[in-house]
This record gives structure tokens, sequence and C-alpha cells, in this order.
DNA sequence: CTTGACCCTGACAGCACTGTCAGACCTTAC
DNA sequence: GTAAGGTCTGACAGTGCTGTCAGGGTCAAG
């Protein structure tokens, strides 16, 4: 299918779609007048992008990611980093809570020494 | 004082003091030769902006704020937007430990499916 | 008068995307 | 064959700071 189709069904922009191949995380065939020509296979791949994105990821941390998920037997892609990168960004979510939490406090504080 | 003194004694960045400047927080003296002449209300006002700042606030949001709590009789201020602006931020800071939440309920499930 | 430390302005770079525009080609259909 | 709509590449803008560098002036001490 060609870009605009593909952004139709994922609900990603055609800018970020062919960002995402700038980045590297997708390489989609070409016709011969270079359009691009996108399978199911890369329709999938844009939604776990998607998915990943959502939970906050940097396009560079799916992109180490994603050779990890991309075949859909999950239990043997010899991804030794899967586990690491995943735990990793929790603590990094963690901390960014923490940072938030104390803000949060900060804040309520100033408002409480307001009334 | 001169600006470096002042970021000696602030820890703020030479480079970030100018920057306040540019936005409208401050508005040191200077001298003859056009060097920036800081005193000590505007040594108050940094410590304040770096307060603030450290509680995850824009600049922007800062420079609205800063005329309700630049004199020091807190309670005489005319600024009913104080309250109003710190409430919204407390709002914004929940809003973003909302979505951090989330993205670690994600990841977390990752996780757990990879065991 | 020279040296060194400090100050000035202006501008470029980087992060991690995301939108938008320009100029040009392709495809499909009427 | 022409018009509409889709696609291509490349580049600039904006966010909210923050560092750094260039080119040049100032000031105090020796």
């Amino acid at each position: 299918m060609k870009i605009g189709e593909l952004s139709r069904r994922t609900g990603v922009s055609v800018r970020m779609l062919r960002y995402y191949e700038g980045e590297g995380l997708l390489a989609p065939l070409r016709t011969n007048s270079g359009y691009r020509d996108y399978g199911l296979a890369e329709e999938e791949t844009v939604r776990r992008i998607k998915m990943l994105g959502g939970a906050g990821m940097t396009l560079e941390t799916i992109k180490r990611l994603l050779p990890c998920v991309r075949n859909n037997d999950p239990a043997f892609t010899p991804c030794n980093e899967l586990r690491k990168i995943l735990t990793q960004q929790v603590g990094l979510i963690d901390e960014r809570i923490e940072t938030l939490s104390q803000s949060r406090t900060i804040l309520a504080g100033f408002l409480a020494s307001v009334n």
C-alpha cells in the first residue's frame, strides 16, 4: 500500500512515516516510480512503534527494541537486550515521576502559603 | 554586582542569566561601559526563578507569576492570578504524572510478558 | 603599557519530534 | 490530453532551554 493509505490505517501522519524511515525504523519497498510500497508487516511495525512511542519511548530506544519484537514468536527472539532496555525505561519513568512529585509538593506548598 | 558574581552566588549560569533578561524576567542596571549591574533584589529574583523553574515551570509561566511574589508582603500583592496559575500548574503536573503512570503500566506489562 | 580575567552581543548547535511549504513527478480517470 | 489528487525530496519553523564560540570592549594589577 502507499504511504497515504498506511497513514490513514495507522493514524500516523505521512510526515512521521517518512521520518521513521529516515531514522532507520522502517524500510519499505519502492515502486518503479519511487513511491514507497508498504506491506502488512510494515503496518504491524508502525503499530508497534506507535504503541512504544505512546509509552514514552524515544525513537532511538524503539529502534533498539524493534528487532526483538518484530516476528511473532516472542519467546525465541535472541534478544537479551529486551529485558534490559525495558527495565531501564521503567526506571527512567520512575525517576521522572519522582521529580514531578517533588515539583508538585513544592507548588502545593506555595499554594497553601497563599491561602 | 556583575554577572559573574551573581552567577557564582546563585548557581545559575551566565548564559541563563542573560537569557532571563532577554525573556523579560530580569532588568538589571547597566554601568557606563555597558556591564550589567545587579542588586540584591535581582539576586532574590533569580533565586525565585530558580526555585520555580525547579518545580517544573516554564519561564513564560514564571514571568507571569513573578510580579505576584516580587515584594515581601505576600498577602497584599494584588494578584488574583497567583492562585489560578499555581492551581493550573499543579493540574498540569498531575496530568503528566498520570501519563507517565500509564506508560509505566504498559512497559511493565511488556516486561511481564517476556518472562 | 601589557596581561589576564571578565564582560558584551550575536549566532549556531542540539534535543526529539512534528507541521508545513515549495517545486516537481506520477497516476488515474474523464 | 488534461485536471485532480497523491507522492517525492529537501528544507525551514517551533518548542524551551542550555552550551559554546567568535570577535571585540573593559578593568585592575604589575
